[in-house]
DNA sequence: TTGAAAGCGCTAACAT
DNA sequence: ATGTTAGCGCTTTCAA
């Protein structure tokens, strides 16, 4: 890399007047000005980012921690995050928690020891079952600001990004009601998170607001069974379910599918509504209705939250909780 | 941050004897020792990362240049890449090129300035449509080591880690002959990249060896176009088709349920083989037929190429090329 | 056994 | 208009 001293060396002036020159002060020559920035560009100089960051105590980088990228709803915010990050000349620094406490624990130790200015994150679900939060206090405690999204957790004071998980499936759930439905499921392959519990929530309340059946829900644990046999067995063993809301895409699709391989028609006989994504929606005929979280938004939202923190230094006490809203995309797998 | 001058003014001794102490020199006393240690662990001590990576003139810190967090293929390497980095003492910046030649540029250029010690990257589309390739000669004249992965330039001089599309396709198409399909029809959606094209390839190779049949192509544009709607009157046109090989997954699992949409049976009727993920072939019934890419594998592979060459500082002038050899894992898409 | 000083690359207050 | 110096946090050589 070239530096500043070897320009300096060059052009026969000192550091600080190669500094001074290529950051347009009014105290250096016009003449000056030009030889160092001429030269500057030749040897296509930029000042190097580490040695700014130590200067400035500000690294321009956001430590994003997320429980698994392979999760699309994630992938998507991250890409959010990113875009956001980038407008404003900031870098994000990735880490993925795996699920995992101690990872998560790990990483938001390693970044704050000055790789970045401030965090996102969506918590593990090791923590969110451990209810574990102290990591999170002690970074706060630090001065780094943490802005935390989708999967949160509520006793720690900090900015969040959060989806109307409730109120989501809530109304879908009331959509299939006004439909007609007398026999709606609830299947979801998330319920040890935090969102997981509120989703079954907002089914719950639907249903038993209605009043005519009881509710009828699947939970799939991850990873340990076959998903689709599970739907499959759950249809066998409730042959008069009319109606599926799904958790989660996986499900919803899964279920989707099975219906159709048991000679059923969508939606005919079976209405099908999912939290999932666009591209969930076009790789089932017919195409999936969907909930929507506006992941990409989410991340922006995120971004912006911790950003404007991060430049109002004093530490504002009041902490925000951004929700935002979902919207039902109605497709053809719903009447 | 507490710092090494902070814990020295409190102890009362020189910031060296501290750094001394806390690195277990052999030149400090055993007492003073201890004390340093103590308090830095009371105070939860950590060495500022920028502060030593200016020291040492190196960040222990990869760059990530992806076009497309979304490509489920892609996030998993990237998952790969940051599993490997981690173990290794590694973090990495992500950031994603959103398939533009000019963010892919500037990018390069921002981390290259200090923020990085080296790259994985897999290439843009709109760098492989203009094969551009200055940019990375240019990042690895000034002695930053880059690995691409999967879509790669092949003039630029660096490690590389790629999938044998080709044999990967002409396998799968040959399998499927042997299934004695008479009409299979291969169909893609990313026509535009390397890797895509390679992947025709195969396939025209097998069929055209195999004489019996004109190759079936049907290459959808990204995009702008309604993915299934094409699939579904390029099955009405060739109504005589048996077999599919699709080039990605979301062709793949549209094929398969157009084909079930149009009371074709799978695979009895029409067999279905496409590159996609163990997910992805959960996500059809019957489930699909894939060829694996062990993305987590190849994510893994570049991060340890990367770590090994900027180890060994002496730019090594042998660059290497891993090819990550595909597999095929059968499911009920095919006979 | 401990401390002082230099240096990584940069900026900025303070000379000249 | 230009240069000197100090300092961000750390390590390391050299001096005491």
């Amino acid at each position: 890399m070239v530096t500043l001293k070897m320009l300096a060396k060059e052009l026969n002036v000192s550091i600080s007047t190669v500094s001074k020159a290529l950051n347009n002060s009014e105290e250096i020559g016009e003449e000056t000005v030009k030889r160092v920035k001429e030269l500057a560009e030749l040897y296509n100089y930029k000042p190097n980012k580490v040695a700014l960051s130590l200067k400035n105590n500000k690294t321009k980088t956001i430590g994003v921690i997320i429980p698994n990228i392979l999760n699309r709803f994630i992938a998507k915010v991250l890409f959010g995050i990113e875009t956001e990050a980038a407008k404003h000349g900031y870098n994000i620094i990735t880490c993925i928690s795996n699920e995992s406490l101690v990872k998560e624990k790990e990483s938001l130790q390693l970044l704050a020891s000055g790789s970045v200015d401030g965090f996102i994150l969506s918590v593990a679900e090791e923590t969110q079952i451990n209810n574990e939060i102290e990591h999170f206090k002690q970074i706060i405690k630090q001065g780094l600001p943490i802005v935390m999204f989708d999967r949160v957790a509520h006793d720690v004071m900090c900015d969040k990004v959060i989806v109307d998980d409730f109120d989501a499936i809530y109304n879908a759930t009331k959509s299939l009601i006004k439909e007609k439905r007398k026999n709606i499921a609830f299947i979801s392959n998330i319920n040890d998170l935090s969102v997981g519990k509120l989703r079954e929530r907002g089914y719950n309340k639907a249903i038993l607001e209605q009043g005519k059946q009881e509710p009828l829900v699947l939970k799939i644990k991850k990873k340990k069974d076959d998903h689709q046999k599970i739907i499959k067995n759950f249809f066998k063993e409730n042959k008069t379910i009319d109606a599926i809301v799904a958790a989660d895409s996986s499900s919803g699709i899964i279920a989707l599918n099975t219906a159709i391989n048991f000679g059923l028609k969508v939606p005919k006989d079976v209405s099908v509504i999912a939290f999932a994504s666009k591209s969930d929606s076009n790789h089932t005929l017919p195409k999936l209705t969907t909930i929507r979280q506006h992941a990409k938004a989410m991340g922006i939202s995120a971004a912006q939250m911790l950003i404007t923190r991060m430049q109002n230094l004093p530490a504002n006490p009041d902490v925000k909780t951004k929700i935002v809203k979902t919207s039902i995309v109605k497709n053809k797998s719903t009447l």
